[in-house]
DNA sequence: AGATTGATAAGG
DNA sequence: CTTATCAATCTT
């Protein structure tokens, strides 16, 4: 089943969680692909040091300022996209970016994998047919970590555990 | 541990 | 315009 507008407005604290064993759906020259989410990590918008959209409303950002349901792409150190879900409700600016699926361990791997470029920043998950998400039934187990690559935020936002692996 | 890489945000 | 910075990855 495919995952509706009211399933992406939860809290992205939520999501992160719940995307895990989610299906990742990309159709690439009429051939439908489907990988399962197996890490995510939760950005919330106000007050979180680590996210993009933590201090106030970008060019680059202000996708994570609709309502959830959205694909925030984003170039990373000029070499990685990375594959976010915009979460929550409008103008809350949460997200969970997709740290890997299955075979695809990496954020910037698995967009490679997808061929998911630029062109996919702001791309309706609920509306689009080139990519969205499903649910088949399947949960998984997970564990919680610290969020990676953020260095430069407050001590506090670094040591949430906000990253969710899920154990195979 | 170091090189890489280029879009983006912020400042003059 | 210029500069610094970065939700990472690959190679030593």
């Amino acid at each position: 089943m495919r995952l509706t507008r009211e399933y992406f407005k939860q809290d992205a604290l939520f999501l992160a969680e719940d995307l895990l064993g989610k299906l990742l759906c990309r159709k690439i020259n009429g051939k439908v692909l489907k990988f399962r989410i197996t890490e995510t990590e939760c950005y919330l918008g106000k007050g979180d040091s680590a996210s993009h959209a933590g201090k106030k409303k970008t060019e680059r950002n202000k996708i994570m300022f609709k309502q959830g349901g959205y694909a925030y792409v984003y170039l990373c150190y000029g070499i990685h996209y990375m594959f976010n879900i915009v979460s929550g409700q409008k103008n809350t600016a949460q997200g969970v970016l997709v740290r890997g699926v299955e075979n695809f361990d990496g954020p910037g791997k698995l967009t490679k994998a997808l061929k998911i470029d630029k062109s996919f920043n702001g791309a309706d998950l609920v509306k689009s047919k080139e990519i969205w998400l499903e649910n088949d039934g399947i949960k998984f187990s997970f564990k919680r970590a610290k969020r990676v690559g953020i260095e430069y935020a407050k001590k506090e936002d670094r040591e949430k555990l906000w990253r969710f692996i899920a154990i195979k």
